[in-house]
DNA sequence: GGCCTAAGCGGACACCTGTCCGCTGACGTC
DNA sequence: GACGTCAGCGGACAGGTGTCCGCTTAGGCC
């Protein structure tokens, strides 16, 4: 099916291109600010080559990292099938942080594409954004938070992830932030939250 | 009294650095992402003495609005005098949110101070971070907010702010985080919010 | 198999940030 | 007012990102 946008690619330039994705999640795990420049020679292709391909760091970043984004998204949907939802709201952030913090240079990617087109389009609303879909609507639903709140403005809230350093405590203090998040959602919920 | 660190500096040097942060103050109203080279060029100075005096952009911006920083900080106590502290609070970061989003670069600069040194030392623990701690202060002694958030724990929470654009209905996206985060601290606070 | 053509290549280049280091001139001393 | 010294100067340079454009070559066509 995505092959409608793949195919058009000739061979030399499809083989390029997984070279490149191939180095560049070798380089970036050893640092994640390694130069692109690098990565392009290591890869054995040109500037233009590796920019044409990717035009910025997050956008390799992004790609590098697309089936664990791509893993996380499909968290959502299981955690909702064992979970009361706001648990695993909760739950699929932590996770979310795990992730930012385990994977260099993903946070930075994370932030900027947020920061990108003004609003979150910069994932190429892509599976990170209807995951944050699936999740609002089933708390809404059950009534665990508060009506009204689109994935833009969860975005925004949990922005401060991205900016934790992955090294020193982060889990401690990601954990008040999410902790902090989930309560600002639940404030003004329909239901009440005393769920036995 | 601050003197004691100013006056060392050379007169030159003195003369400098204002020439430095004249020019800036121009061109980055201007535009918010001008070279840092042409600044030093408009300036008279050479790169050397303008990194000597800015290590990096942040620093630059910061210390240019280095007024307006100071008057939003202060503006934390006159709020304190004059509104129940939930109410100061809310309001402060309707003002913090106003001049991030007017004066181009700033939030830029606030963000990566904010993540420099992985938590908000960066903003040299200067009056911003005064400001955050008594407000949450005062509502903490008034039992608005839940106990034991500190500064770290807001900053980070607001962090959403230094990613909106502020083209576009910033006001309106920005009214919906603070909203939220406003009631996260709440959640848990030991006072019922019904003051009379 | 040779040819055509445009998709793709890749390196030179423009521009930016931040560092380094030999030189200069401000200012205390006499 | 001459002088010595060191704080401060400033431009060359290293290293990175992203762009541009003339050349190459994959792959369809005859």
């Amino acid at each position: 099916m995505q092959q409608k946008k793949d195919a058009p690619l000739r061979s030399d330039a499809q083989r390029n291109r997984e070279r490149i994705l191939e180095v560049a999640l070798a380089e970036l795990t050893r640092s994640a600010d390694a130069p692109l420049s690098s990565i392009a020679k290591k890869a054995g292709v040109g500037q233009g080559t590796f920019y044409r391909n990717f035009p910025n760091r997050e956008s390799l970043v992004l790609e590098v990292y697309r089936y664990e984004v791509q893993q996380v998204s499909d968290t959502a949907a299981q955690l909702l099938e064992t979970r009361a939802p706001d648990q695993a709201l909760r739950e699929w952030m932590d996770r979310l942080a795990q992730y930012a913090m385990a994977k260099a240079g993903l946070a930075d990617a994370m932030r900027k594409a947020t920061s990108a087109c003004g609003t979150l389009a910069g994932l190429g609303h892509g599976p990170v954004t209807s995951a944050v879909a699936l999740l609002l609507k089933a708390n809404e639903e059950a009534g665990t938070i508060r009506p009204g709140v689109t994935p833009d403005d969860f975005v925004l809230a949990i922005a401060g992830l991205w900016q934790i350093d992955p090294h020193g405590d982060w889990h401690s203090r990601a954990g008040r932030l999410l902790d902090l998040v989930m309560d600002g959602l639940r404030a003004g919920a329909p239901a009440r939250h005393d769920t036995p």
